[in-house]
DNA sequence: TCGATATATAGCATGGATGCTATATTGAGA
DNA sequence: TCTCAATATAGCATCCATGCTATATATCGA
């Protein structure tokens, strides 16, 4: 039987500027997400130690990992000082010429 | 006249740990406050066109600046995508074993 | 001084993040 | 299978960031 060439498909989607957007949306809300879990693995405690810590609750935490919001600073701060952390929080310059790739 | 030696007098606040969550508090405020000055400056526009292309206003960006809330990472990235810029948010690792300095 | 531009402040409405309780789901051992 | 720990979901209340309008305070050049 003949298997879906997932990757083609993806690459074609990826021309819909629309969808191009919503993506990359996606892929910074993973990225936050990925950095905390990161974080609270690297500090080796679970979702009610750190909550216990940030004063809050296991759900809230487990919210807050879902990557589904736009947390404050605030909240980023917390977790962070949680799991023996230090928020860094930066603006990296874009390479303001990008001009058209191969031509 | 004698003039105040403000140096040694913040030295004496500092030993307050209340006043010293406080100050350290301010100080990151104050870094990102910091942060998005920077980023506007690099970029050369002034609070009423990073506004524009924030879709929000001059004040809002005031308010931002200003270094007094703990915006959003939505905020934040639509703040630097205004500005060409990219968001970083990072955890990075606090030394955990700091033991008495001196002693 | 006046006008023009840039930035800050005040005040209020609204949406969304956060706090919270209860409960569901998952996963690992026994 | 059952139990227990860890994580996720649902639903609601509250607080705060944000949007907005109007206005104030620079700062600069004429």
């Amino acid at each position: 039987m003949s298997t879906i060439r997932i990757d083609d498909l993806a690459k074609e989607w990826m021309k819909d500027p629309a969808f191009r957007r919503e993506y990359d949306a996606l892929e910074e809300e993973f990225a936050l997400a990925k950095a905390l879990l990161d974080a609270r693995d690297r500090a080796g405690l679970t979702q009610s130690q750190v909550a216990r810590r940030m004063k809050t609750t296991q759900t809230a935490v487990a919210r807050l990992e879902g990557g589904r919001q736009n947390p404050s600073t605030r909240t980023l701060a917390r977790y962070a000082q949680a799991t023996g952390h230090r928020l860094v929080i930066g603006f990296e310059p874009i390479n303001k010429a990008k001009r058209a790739k191969r031509a």
